[in-house]
RNA sequence: GGCGACGUGGCGAAGAGGCCUAACGCGGGGGUCUGCAAAACCCUUAUUCGUCGGUUCGAAUCCGACCGUCGCCUCCA
């Protein structure tokens, strides 16, 4: 099998092959730092993060760019309003964002380049546009991508570039345009904002410019797959392929794949329109990062996703559910040959995983196959037919396939002394039989959100995924 | 107005011509196990896939119309 992705541009889905044998260049379009992520922005972060978890789990090299843009009109319009400076706006919204990732158990990626850090190539791009013919500066010194001389544009977006006068609206800022179309590369400077002082001139780089610049800076003119949510795809990916691509003649990304909204009380969530939930907020409210991450992931990256009430507890209890086996995986004692049908199944739980994951991340059916063997094992734990290295080659598994998922709890939980005391305490109020005192540490072990369980390999304890309300 | 996606059980969701009298997760009901629990397991919960037509030996899966929802066309993950 391979791995088989579908892209936006084409339309396709194909298997993956990279430029270069085994090595993955994955740039995501990260965010502008104007202000805390909500969780819809983070569930496009978190698909991406999916893809590069399961290309890595494939064997394959992977170098992940993901950009945070630190300079734009809502930084300088917010850093204005607080009367600070537009770096230092950006660096506290960069901060909380690495924050929110690690939260949801977010690998880092190899580079995670700012657009501030990026001016040179900027401007260098901008120049070759120029030389190109591509660009013109008007007399704010600004710079536009002149749309009239690349024929493909509207491509990615399935937009047809004359329609596009029809409806028209042009921004008060730009109405030196050649064409209402056409779109800001470089802005000139303007009293208190900031601005560079480059070959091009003096100003700032235009919204779109500074993805392709960095994308190029680190992953090469050419690069296997662009992620980003799929209100991107027009202009922001638009501009990015027509400006890239006009600017080296090369072909700039093999696979575009967009991340359907999250949704809000049927709407997409959005900060504009208010119905946004923060990663921050939910952890501070006693949610379960990993039921967070879970309720995020689970769906298909491509279809909508609607957030309601039942989500978290949903995601929790399936969440609990892998947990539990593992934790009773973790205890099981049984001295007893091997099972000698335990390779094959656990083969057929990794073989419908990696199915799954091979069509295009369709994770609905990688979880169908993850939990048709957390059934299975289960059985076979409650029926006492594998062995104690049966169980730990079962569980060793499921972590590999955590390796991917990451919603699993941590396998070497150290409980803390007090948590050791109590659960001592509960196990020898056990032994003699005094059932009042065993159920009152059992309830004031919940109370710590620790859940108890009396089986015949013993007391068995896990951490209870928690979804805050 | 233009372009596009989608409508499967109480909820989420896979399936894209026969293996579907429809996975998987959550929830509900009944049971087994347990000191009681919990976890787990077993049984059960859609003869049906938005509606109406059509193609086909055969359709949730293909075609058409209609209804409905959402998105993009503007800042946006």
């Amino acid at each position: 099998m391979t791995i088989r992705l579908q892209d936006t541009l084409s339309g396709e889905t194909r298997p993956l092959e990279p430029l270069e044998p085994g090595h993955v260049r994955v740039y995501t379009c990260g965010p502008t730092v104007y202000g805390p992520a909500h969780i819809g922005n983070f569930r496009s972060f978190l698909f991406a993060d999916l893809l590069v978890r399961y290309l890595r789990y494939r064997g394959l090299r992977v170098t992940w760019v993901m950009n945070l843009t630190d300079i734009d009109d809502k930084i300088i319009r917010g850093a204005a309003a607080e009367g600070i400076t537009t770096v230092e706006l950006a660096d506290r919204y960069a901060e909380r964002f690495l924050a929110d990732a690690a939260g949801l158990g977010m690998s880092r990626p190899e580079v995670l380049p700012r657009a501030t850090e990026h001016i040179p190539q900027i401007a260098d791009l901008v120049g070759r546009l120029r030389d190109g013919g591509h660009a013109y500066r008007t007399d704010d010194g600004s710079w536009f991508f002149r749309i009239a001389s690349w024929p493909a544009y509207g491509r990615l977006a399935r937009l047809d570039p004359e329609a596009m006068r029809v409806g028209e609206r042009v921004e008060s800022d730009e109405y030196g345009k050649d064409d209402v179309r056409d779109f800001a590369l470089w802005k000139g400077p303007k009293p208190g904002e900031p601005s560079w002082d480059t070959p091009i001139g003096h100003g700032r780089p235009g919204w779109h410019i500074e993805c392709s610049a960095m994308s190029m800076t680190h992953l090469g003119p050419s690069f296997d797959i662009h992620t980003g949510g799929v209100d991107l795809v027009f202009p922001h990916h638009e501009d990015e392929i027509a400006q890239s691509e006009a600017a080296t003649g090369q072909p700039f990304v093999r696979t575009w794949m967009h991340c359907a909204h999250l949704r809000l009380g049927g709407e997409k969530m959005a900060k504009s329109r208010g119905n946004i939930e923060r990663v921050a907020d939910l952890l501070a409210a006693g949610v379960s990062p990993r039921a967070l991450r879970y309720a995020l992931m689970a769906v298909h990256y491509r279809a909508p996703l609607n957030y309601t009430d039942e989500s978290l507890p949903a995601a929790a209890a399936a969440v609990e559910r892998f947990d539990a086996l593992l934790a009773a995986l973790a205890a099981y004692r049984e001295d007893r040959p091997d099972d000698p049908t335990l390779p094959a199944l656990l083969a057929e739980i990794r073989a419908g995983f990696e199915a799954g994951l091979d069509d295009d991340l369709n994770i609905s059916a990688a979880m169908a196959a993850v939990f048709d063997g957390v059934r299975e094992l289960n059985r076979r734990l409650a029926d006492r037919s594998v062995s104690g290295a049966d169980a730990a080659r079962a569980a060793g598994l499921l972590r590999e396939l955590d390796a991917v998922l990451g919603i699993a709890a941590p396998a070497a939980d150290e409980a803390g002394p007090e948590l050791v005391a109590l659960l001592e305490a509960r196990v020898a109020a056990r032994a003699a039989r005094q059932w009042t005192e065993s159920d009152r540490l059992r309830d004031e072990l919940a109370a710590r959100g620790i859940a108890v369980e009396d089986t015949r390999d013993g007391q068995r304890w896990r951490r209870v995924v928690t979804t805050g309300g």
